[in-house]
DNA sequence: TGATCCAAGATTGTCAACAATTTAATATTT
DNA sequence: AAATATTAAATTGTTGACAATCTTGGATCA
């Protein structure tokens, strides 16, 4: 792996790197609404900047799957369909999969911070707290691709991740069984001790897969998708 | 290196899309060398731009993969290591067994132009024409991703690809056993044409791994790696 | 000698003005 | 009145100038 990494990090920031930080968080908090257009001008002047960084910034989210560019008319806040969702749990399978895969070979027989996380995930679904379980949660799936130690495969899975959150604004808390995930969880987190990297993946692959289940049986109960 | 026609300008598209497109062939035929500092005036003067669209198109590349940008250093032509390549084939791999699992999915009992591909590269293989195998491989492989359907997959390999071409300016074109290459094709077609999606996978994901190994023999009498 | 510090040069980051293009609002034609 | 053409407004694309930062080569000091 590169020692670029490092470097980025020492001189932080950039305008146009805040910015991106900025308009991220507006996007997935949803003020900066999924199809919406982004207003260069408009946007630069309540951040108090040039139209410069905010255009650089825009394409720096285009590369997170946050922003779509089209050419003479704007960025766009990507706007994600049922379909697309479904295409993405898919993908977010197989590489969380191979995150799996890698962290096994490289775990050595010790699963670092997981088992702390999965102690306290156990905790937050006996008393209910879905809230600090979905916190949890996404911390549990970075920490499982940064043991992977693949910068390439945690960009990858950090965009498919952000595109999740922009399916209509609905954040995907509801977890309809918490403790079920978490079991999930436990299985994938022994094969990555065990060293056993091919059921790794396969338990990894299907967790996912079991969560695009859980969405589309509770789907099946809302409103009918329009597009 | 010349000057970006006028013609060119009109017809397509945005100035920055256009300079992407000339500094990826600048890339990819090593005329701009892997963890070469790209100096955006002395571009942006060759090619008879500002360095406004030097610079979006180097961002451009980034999210392609060909370039890293670093603060307040510039943008620099990525360089892939031998490990990095080695993971990038395993992720290729995965991405690669998706996008079979789609196209049988999808197919419908038709491969579409992915026969005629076929016998046209039993007939490179049989004459020994390696870059034509070389060429109509690519072909292939781009054919058997838009038959999944997913331009996000579609991408995220056409991403990886980029990245392998830049370890050491290598062509990987050296292909030892045109016609073992091309009967794993064949599998792969027989099965998405029947809609195995599953064993359409498997042999997708296989025929990378393959490659993989090709290469790790190959590189195993070559001198040693020094980074 | 070798390391450290400082200035000059080179290079990237930001800005504001201008050009090209799209979008809208209005006028024209049938 | 509906459809089309035309013009005006809004917005993005590009440029060159200036500011901030890094890199260099040389002077200073132990």
């Amino acid at each position: 792996m590169s020692d670029i990494d490092l470097l980025a990090l020492r001189q932080s920031s950039t305008l146009s790197e805040l910015v991106a930080d900025k308009m991220e968080k507006l996007i997935l908090s949803g003020q900066l609404a999924a199809g919406e257009r982004i207003n260069e001008a408009v946007l630069a002047k309540e951040l108090g900047v040039s139209r410069g960084p905010v255009r650089e910034a825009s394409m720096l989210l285009t590369s997170r799957g946050l922003v779509e560019f089209i050419a003479f008319r704007g960025a766009f806040v990507r706007k994600i369909s049922r379909a697309e969702l479904l295409e993405i749990y898919d993908l977010r399978a197989v590489l969380t999969g191979q995150a799996c895969h890698l962290a096994a070979l490289k775990a050595g027989g010790d699963a670092g911070p997981l088992n702390d996380l999965h102690d306290r995930m156990e905790k937050a679904a006996d008393s209910n707290k879905a809230d600090k379980y979905y916190t949890l949660n996404l911390k549990f799936h970075e920490c499982l691709v940064d043991m992977a130690g693949s910068s390439r495969l945690r960009t990858m899975i950090d965009s498919l991740v952000n595109e999740m959150h922009l399916y209509r604004q609905v954040s995907l808390r509801s977890h309809p069984d918490m403790a079920q995930s978490n079991r999930e969880h436990r299985a994938i987190l022994d094969a990555i001790i065990q060293g056993d990297a091919e059921k790794a993946r396969e338990l990894g692959e299907a967790h996912v897969r079991a969560g695009k289940k859980r969405f589309e049986a509770a789907g099946a109960e809302t409103l009918v998708e329009d597009e």
